[in-house]
DNA sequence: GATGAATGAGAGTTCATTCAT
DNA sequence: AATGAATGAACTCTCATTCAT
């Protein structure tokens, strides 16, 4: 009765496939749908059975999480990187992060209703003072610049992207706001020159 | 039997009674759960049927439409008085209407997924172009600041007012952000030093 | 989309039917198949939607305790009787609502697992003692003959009636029991003579 | 890779350790949470995977009866004594299974719904009359008493168990319904007086 | 033989929408 | 014109059962 049609059982060797399958489903289906597609959708895409989604990932949370723990891992990588010019590159990954995630918003705006508070904007933070530090020491920004100035320029930047009229006007409408903005860590000399 | 328990049938005379209950509460409630919130709890708050909430309100974006269309209200009283320093009344008008909508932001969400555009952008494009027509010609904003850059400065603001952590800490959060940003129609000689 | 096929919206006018049939259908059900069985179940036997049983009754327990609600109340009218001889039928009554009700026990188990205890015990209390009053007095019982006795012998009862290994077994076994218990309430001169 | 994580695979050395682990985990856990609780519960409390369970007991009810079958192996060692005064200690002996076992008649319940009935009672009766012939030889008992009346007070028994408000008020409502029906096998001279 | 992840049917619950009264 | 119950599709979550390793 359990295995009656469709897929197999291809046994726990499959959990990691799985656990992979599911992100990346996850990752495209809320970014075309937004957060709040139905769970169902992300393990048909993702080519699992509702069961093997739920053991993964609890709850819709864990799951967007995980998704955006990739992000993370992404910027971890330019962070490490002692240059004083990786704030730069960090900061350019972030919007990039943030143009490709109208469903982060969401996240978080659920996030706020339902968590006693995670720890990812804390994470950020810490990425981001990793990354400032050498970039104020070698006075390639501003002494008085601070993590949460870049972290504010990063939420200013998410809504633009949240409330673009359509998907192809998001990337001008970032860049103009960028622009009249103009945050020193993004000037030359910090990376994104090369 | 038609009327037969609680509420009695007022007749035509109710109509507009209701529609401003189900405008108060729903702007109560939305603000309290989200944009989300069951439209049952909307009608129930408001003291009327669900099939009076349906009848005013066709979608959910109807009503939120209509919420903020009374915002809209709000801001075309500013925008009709043809003093140059309007503008920045009108901003900070724009700034404190963000301030008290989460909700618009996920509405807007919403509408990009599920409606063929709506003229609400283009209405708020209006009224800045009009408030700030005076403005530029009395010399109080440099020339070339356009409107767009308004609801583009208007977009960020929103950004910073969804990711807050917590509601105590979205006005600082926003005034740390604009004084970041620092958009000429929000300095001195525009309205905002009275 | 939601009245496409099936039954019609006979509007509120059906609600108490609904409710009565639900009642029935519960009745019967959970009779044939267990405490247990799927609300869907139920609500099919029905013949409404499931969203009607859920506003009719929130909970499973909800449900059943409407179902013994009305055993309650058959048993209500025999204790308003104040002829000594009623503890008689009173006790015919239980006994015979005990030999129909394997769910009743279900319930009970049920009930202790997930409620903070509901008055139903205290209710069956109070109804026999108001029966035995006067058939104390009359000298139809003994006078150290209690309540609580009389519950005890029905909660003996209902073991019998739960663990009979058939249907057409339980009558007979309930029979042998009462024998061997031989309750005062339950002989000649209470009411069974009759 | 195919004992990756926790435990290692003990061969066929553990087989009969797990069976013993299974019944004791099932043993205590159905006490506490009842006859229905997931059976993933009781492998995890056994410490085995749920492969091992399902070899070890195809369904729930070959292991609720193998739970069971170690009562019956106590009842079996005073069945054995041939001593007339048995039949006291062995009703005793009932009556605290009992007491113990809310979940023996949930699984009775649901064994008379599932299966062709097993052969539980014969088995029980076998072992009461085995130890009430020499005690009515003996004249410990009356002559008329038979077999299925031990069974049927057992009977009654379990029902003022599963009915009991909470586990404390258990022994004393047993303790006075055993007063009312005053078994004769459970008076003085029957092996409960030493 | 043991392990534990995968499977998927189905139970429970919610809620937008309809419509008799 | 208002009411609020009915409807049922959709979604979330659970868990008995299977089976690759």
């Amino acid at each position: 009765m359990a295995t009656s049609g469709g897929r197999v059982n291809r046994g726990p060797a499959a959990a990691s496939d799985n656990r992979r399958a599911i992100l990346r489903a996850a990752r495209r289906v809320m970014a075309e749908r937004g957060y709040r597609v139905p769970l169902s959708t992300i393990a048909r895409e993702a080519g699992v059975g509702q069961g093997v989604l739920y053991r993964h990932f609890p709850t819709r949370l864990d799951l967007a999480f995980a998704v955006f723990e990739e992000n993370v891992t992404e910027l971890e990588v330019i962070a490490a990187d002692p240059d004083p010019a990786a704030i730069g590159r960090l900061w350019r990954c972030l919007v990039d992060q943030a143009i490709s995630s109208t469903a982060f918003v969401e996240m978080v705006v659920d996030a706020r209703r339902t968590l006693p508070a995670r720890d990812f904007a804390d994470r950020l933070l810490g990425l981001v003072e990793a990354t400032l530090n050498p970039a104020r020491r070698a006075g390639v920004v501003p002494q008085e610049v601070v993590a949460d100035d870049v972290l504010l320029a990063l939420r200013m930047t998410l809504g633009v992207v949240v409330t673009a009229a359509a998907p192809e006007a998001v990337r001008p409408a970032v860049d103009r706001a960028l622009a009249l903005l103009d945050p020193p860590w993004a000037r030359p000399g910090t990376g994104l020159s090369r």
